[in-house]
RNA sequence: GCCGGAGUGGCGGAACUGGUAGACGCGUCGGAUUCAAAAUCCGAUGACCUCGCGGUCGUGCGGGUUCGAUUCCCGCCUCCGGUACCA
C-alpha cells in the first residue's frame, strides 16, 4: 500500500496489542512503577465524546512514554456504572440497569480500544460488579466501625407528585426537572458520613500533593475553614417569659463584640420556639413555615433583599450588659457556626442591610469608614469599645479572646463550611448499605463474611411512593433476620450514592482480583499513591475531595500506608464546538446577525450536519440567512457535537490523537477545529511517504549513516520531544517532530537511522502509524516495546551561532558568532556589519551589554 | 461581590529563569506537477511606509522599573471557570 491508509492498519494493531497483552502490568516487577490514571466514566449510552478523547490520550501518552523509558507502567481503565440515568431508563422502559450499563459499557470499551488505548484490560473494574462493590460495602463498615457513619433527619428535595426523593440538579426552580411537580424539603432518615472530623488533614494534607493551585484553592474554599470566637449571650429572662437560656454564637469577628446591636437566630434554631414572646409567636412561626418551604437554592439565589422577624425577646451583651433584640431571619444558616450570630451592622456587609431595611442601631466600633453609608469592614482604629478603644483588629482580637476566656463568656473557635456527607439515596440502582435495622432498633453491621449483601431483583423500578428506595417494596429480600440475634430484622433499604465506588477504585485497579482483601498491602507501598491523574475540572471538589476523605480513614485502618491517593492531578480544559447561530421572531421569520441583540427574538441554532454551505458562508438549510459560527461548549441542544466515530472513520484514531494534543496546552479550554484535524493527518501521511512506496520501503531512505547536521537536528528534535512530553506539553513536542519532518523533506535521501528515533517518538502519540512504520524498517515488533531514544547533547552544538545584535535596545541585525567568542570579538564582529555600523557612526558608545549566546546591546550617547 | 485563570497575526497557538515576538499547524496568495481538477511538492504570508536598501508601529488599555518587557511592578478594561448571605 502506498497511501497512508488508517483503516488498514489500526485495526491490525489493535488486535496485535490484545493479542500479544502487550500493555499487561506486572504489578510485582523490579521495574520502578509509574501509576497513571483516567477518571473513569459513567458508561452513557451517548457513547464516547471529544472530552474523554482528550484526557485519556494524554494519560495514554505519558504512559506508552514511561513504558519506553523503562518504567512499569499501570494503566487502568474501568465504569463507573451506578447512577441515575440507566435508573431512569429502566423507569421508563422496564429494563434492568444491568442490561443498559451492559451495553453501554460494551460501546464504550469498543470506542476505547478503536482509539488504540494502551490499557491492561485485564483489570477493568466495574463498580456495580457484586465482586467490586463488595469492598465498597466493605470499607463503608470501616467506616461505621470508626464511627465515622451514622443516622441522621436530613431534609431532601421530596416531589409529592412524583412520590420520590430528587437529586439536586433534578430540581430546578423548585420544581421537578421532568414533569414540573413542586418539591420540598422534607426530613428523612439518611446515612451521614463525618468528613468533617477530617477537616483539618483534608486541608493540611494539600500541602504534600502536587496539584495545580487554582483546584488545591477550590478545596480551600470548600472545606471553608476560619478562626474566630464563640461568644455566648444570655437570654434576657423578663423579655422571654421567664426562660432561662444562653445563645451561643461564632464570629470571626470578635473584636466588634461593643457594636453587637441585635442578634439573629436561623428560623430552624431549637432556642427560637423558647425564647419568642406571645405576641410575636404568631409571626414568628408564620415566618419560620415560609423559610421551610424554601429550597437551600431559593433562600440564598434571590439575595436582594433580607427579611426577618423580631422574636420579641432581647440578649445580654457580655461586654456591656446591654439588650439587643433577638430575631429570626433566613439570612443566618442553620447548619452553619452556631446557626446564630451577633449582628454587627457597623462592620459586616448583611447586617448593615438588615438593620437599614428594620431599622436597628449601627453603633461604629471600628474607625476610619461612615457607617451611616455602608458597612466598614476594613481595618482601622477600634472606637466605643471601652477596654479595646485605639488597638488595631488584630490586637483586639486577641485582647477579647483572652478576656471572653477569661469571664468564661467566649473562647477562640474554628469553623468549617464543610459539612457532613450525605451518603444515602433513595434509589435501586446503587450498592446496598450493609446495615440491617432490629425490631428493638438496634442497628447492626453485617459481618464481613456476609458480604457482598447484593441488589434482588425486582420487578418495578418506579419508587415506592413513601420516598423509600424500590428495595424497600421487596419483602423477601428486606424481611432478615439479626445477625447478632436471629431475630427479625429490617435490611437499610437506602443505597450508596454514586460517589462511593470512585472514592476508592484507584486503589483496586492495582489489585483488581484480590479476594482477601480491597487491595495487597505490599502492592499498595509499591503503587501508591497515583502518579498522575487526568480528568474534568467538574471533579475538582467532590470527587477528590470524597476520595481524599476515604482515603484517609483507610490509611487510619491499617489498609494504606500513603497520606494521600493522587499525588498529581491535571485538568483537561474543555473543548468547545461551533455552532450555527440564527434568530427567529414570533411569527417564525427566521432572520440574520441583524437581529442580534433584539428581545422581540429567540436565538436558534442549526445543526452543523444541516448547515448549507454557499462557498465558506454557512446558511440556514431552509431560508436565505447566513448563520453566524458562535463558539460554545458542546451540547446536543445546540447541535455542536464532534462524535470521535466520525473522526475515527474519516481520519483514523491517529489523526484524531494527534489532533486534540496538538490543539494547544492540555488544560486550556480550546475550540475544535475540523480543518485541524485534515492538519495533522496530512502531517501524518508526509511521515508515511518519506517510509512507504509501494514497493515497500521509499527509494528515499538508505542504510547509510547520519551526517553532522542531520545528527544535529534529529538529536536536537530528540531532546525538545522527550523534555515535552515528560512535562506534558504535547503540543509542542508535536510541532517538534513536525519541524523535523519538514526537515528531512528537504533532502534526496534519509537513513533509516535518522527515521527510526522518530517513529519511536511517534509511538505514543500516534501508536497504529508508528507500528506500521516500525516493521516497514525492518524491525520486529513492536515499537511498543523498544527503549525510548536518546539524545547526545554534544551533537546538538554547533561551532557559531546567531546572535542579535541591538541599538538602543533595537534589534539592528544578527552576527554569526564562535561558541567561545569574548566580548570583544562580539563588537568587532558586530561593528562589521554595515546595517549595524551606520545605526552608532558618529556617536559615543557609552555602554555594551554582552549576554554570550543572548544578546550584545550598544547604548550610545 | 469574592476567588482562580486568560487576553499575542485572518484562526488555533509558540517564545526556557527579562534577551531576534509570531515556532508548528490552519487559512490565504504565488509557483511546480496535471489536458484539467483533487492530491502532492516548493515558496510567501503581523500592520503601515518605501521601486528597493530599509524604516516605523506592534503581545487588551494607561503608567513604571530596565541597556532591553508578551515576561517584573502599579492602576484599569474585557472574557472564561469556580463560588455565593459561611457570620
Amino acid at each position: 500500500m502506498s497511501e497512508f491508509s488508517p483503516r488498514d492498519i489500526e485495526r491490525k494493531w489493535q488486535d496485535f496489542w490484545e493479542e500479544e497483552k502487550t500493555f499487561r502490568t506486572d504489578a510485582a516487577s523490579d521495574k520502578e512503577p509509574f501509576y497513571v490514571l483516567d477518571m473513569f466514566p459513567y458508561p452513557s449510552g451517548a457513547g464516547l465524546h471529544v472530552g474523554h478523547v482528550e484526557g485519556y490520550t494524554a494519560t495514554d501518552i505519558m504512559a506508552r512514554f514511561k513504558k519506553a523509558r523503562g518504567f512499569e507502567v499501570l494503566h487502568p481503565m474501568g465504569w463507573d456504572a451506578f447512577g441515575l440515568p440507566a435508573e431512569q431508563y429502566a423507569l421508563k422502559t422496564g429494563t434492568h440497569p444491568r442490561e443498559t450499563t451492559e451495553k453501554n459499557v460494551e460501546t464504550f470499551k469498543g470506542q476505547l480500544k478503536a482509539l488504540g488505548f494502551a490499557y491492561d484490560w485485564d483489570r477493568e473494574i466495574n463498580t456495580t460488579d457484586p465482586d467490586y462493590y463488595r469492598w465498597t460495602q466493605w470499607i463503608f463498615l470501616k467506616l461505621y466501625e470508626q464511627g465515622l457513619a451514622y443516622i441522621a433527619e436530613v431534609p431532601v428535595n421530596w416531589c409529592p407528585a412524583l412520590g420520590t426523593v430528587l437529586a439536586n440538579e433534578e430540581v430546578i426552580d423548585g420544581r421537578s426537572e421532568r414533569g414540573g411537580h413542586p418539591v420540598v424539603r422534607k426530613p428523612m432518615r439518611q446515612w451521614m458520613l463525618k468528613i468533617t472530623e477530617y477537616a483539618d488533614r483534608l486541608l493540611d494534607d494539600l500541602e504534600i500533593i502536587d496539584w495545580p493551585e487554582h483546584l488545591k484553592e477550590m478545596q480551600r474554599n470548600w472545606i471553608g475553614r476560619s478562626r474566630g470566637a464563640e461568644v455566648d449571650f444570655a437570654v434576657d429572662r423578663s423579655s422571654a417569659g421567664g426562660v432561662e437560656a444562653n445563645i451561643r454564637v461564632f464570629t470571626t469577628r470578635p473584636d466588634t463584640l461593643f457594636g453587637a446591636t441585635y442578634m439573629v437566630l436561623a428560623p430552624e434554631h431549637p432556642l427560637v420556639d423558647e425564647v419568642t414572646s406571645e405576641e410575636q409567636r404568631q409571626a414568628v412561626d408564620a415566618y419560620r413555615e415560609k423559610a421551610a418551604l424554601k429550597s437551600d437554592l431559593e433562600r440564598t439565589e434571590l439575595q436582594k433583599q433580607k427579611s426577618g422577624v423580631f422574636t420579641g425577646a432581647y440578649a445580654i451583651n457580655p461586654v456591656n450588659d446591654e439588650k439587643v433584640p433577638i430575631w429570626v431571619a433566613d439570612y443566618v444558616l442553620y447548619g452553619y457556626g452556631t446557626g446564630a450570630i451577633m449582628a454587627v451592622p457597623g462592620h459586616d456587609d448583611r447586617d448593615w442591610e438588615f438593620a437599614k431595611t428594620y431599622d436597628i442601631d449601627i453603633v461604629e466600633v471600628i474607625s476610619g469608614g461612615d457607617v451611616e453609608e455602608e458597612a466598614h469592614t476594613g481595618d482601622g482604629e477600634l472606637v466605643n469599645s471601652q477596654f479595646l478603644n485605639g488597638l488595631n483588629v488584630e490586637d483586639a482580637k486577641e485582647k477579647i479572646i483572652s478576656w471572653l476566656e477569661e469571664k468564661g463568656a467566649g473562647k477562640e473557635a474554628i469553623s468549617y463550611k464543610l459539612r457532613d456527607w450525605l451518603f444515602s439515596r433513595q434509589r435501586y440502582w446503587g450498592e446496598p448499605f450493609p446495615i440491617v435495622h432490629c425490631e428493638d432498633g438496634r442497628i447492626v453491621a453485617l459481618p464481613e463474611e456476609q458480604l457482598p449483601l447484593t441488589l434482588p431483583e425486582v420487578e418495578e423500578y418506579a419508587p415506592s411512593g413513601t420516598g423509600e428506595s424500590p428495595l424497600a417494596t421487596i419483602d423477601e429480600w428486606v424481611e432478615t433476620t439479626c445477625p447478632d440475634t436471629g431475630e427479625p430484622a429490617r435490611r437499610e433499604t437506602n443505597t450508596m450514592p454514586q460517589w462511593a465506588g470512585s472514592c476508592w477504585y484507584y486503589l483496586r485497579f492495582v489489585d483488581p482480583h484480590n479476594e482477601e482483601a480491597p487491595i495487597d498491602k505490599e502492592l499498595e507501598k509499591e503503587w501508591l499513591p497515583v502518579d498522575l491523574y487526568v480528568g474534568g475540572a467538574e471533579h475538582a471538589v467532590l470527587h477528590l475531595l470524597y476520595a481524599r476523605f476515604w482515603h484517609k480513614v483507610l490509611f487510619d485502618v491499617g489498609v494504606v500506608s500513603t497520606k494521600e491517593p493522587f499525588q498529581r492531578v491535571v485538568n483537561q480544559g474543555m473543548i468547545l464546538g461551533t455552532s450555527y447561530v440564527y434568530y427567529e421572531d414570533a411569527d417564525g421569520e427566521i432572520l440574520g446577525s441583524e437581529a442580534e441583540g433584539r428581545d422581540d427574538v429567540t436565538q436558534k441554532t442549526v445543526h452543523v450536519d444541516k448547515v448549507r454551505w454557499e462557498g465558506d458562508a454557512p446558511m440556514h438549510p431552509e431560508a436565505d440567512v447566513k448563520l453566524e459560527p458562535l463558539v460554545e461548549k458542546m451540547s446536543k441542544s445546540r447541535g455542536n457535537v464532534v462524535n470521535p466515530d466520525d473522526v475515527i472513520s474519516e481520519y483514523g484514531a491517529d489523526s484524531l490523537r494527534l489532533y486534540e494534543m496538538f490543539m494547544g496546552p492540555l488544560e486550556q479550554t480550546k475550540p475544535w477545529d475540523p480543518r485541524g484535524v485534515n492538519g495533522v493527518h496530512r502531517f501524518l501521511s508526509r511521515i508515511w511517504r518519506l517510509v512507504c512506496d509501494e514497493e515497500g520501503l521509499s527509494e528515499k531512505v538508505t542504510d547509510g549513516e547520519a551526517d553532522e547536521e542531520l545528527l544535529r537536528e534529529l538529536h536536537r528534535a530528540i531532546q525538545k520531544v522527550t523534555e515535552d512530553t515528560e512535562a506534558l506539553r504535547y503540543n509542542t513536542a508535536i510541532a517538534a517532530m513536525m519541524e523535523y519532518v519538514n526537515f528531512i523533506y528537504k533532502r534526496q535521501e534519509v537513513p533509516k537511522v535518522a527515521i527510526t528515533p522518530l517513529v519511536q517518538m511517534l509511538a505514543p502519540y500516534a501508536p497504529h502509524i508508528a507500528e506500521e512504520l516500525w516493521v516497514r524498517l525492518g524491525h520486529e515488533p513492536s515499537v511498543s516495546e523498544a527503549q525510548w531514544p536518546a539524545y547526545d547533547e554534544e551533537l546538538i552544538k554547533e561551532d557559531t551561532y546567531e546572535l542579535a545584535v541591538q541599538v538602543m535596545g533595537k534589534l539592528r541585525g544578527t552576527i554569526d558568532l564562535a561558541q567561545d567568542a569574548d566580548e570583544d570579538a562580539a563588537v568587532a564582529a558586530a561593528r562589521a556589519v554595515e546595517d549595524i555600523e551606520k545605526h552608532l557612526e558618529g556617536k559615543e558608545i557609552r555602554r555594551v551589554i554582552f549576554v554570550p549566546g543572548r544578546i550584545l546591546n550598544f547604548v550610545v550617547g
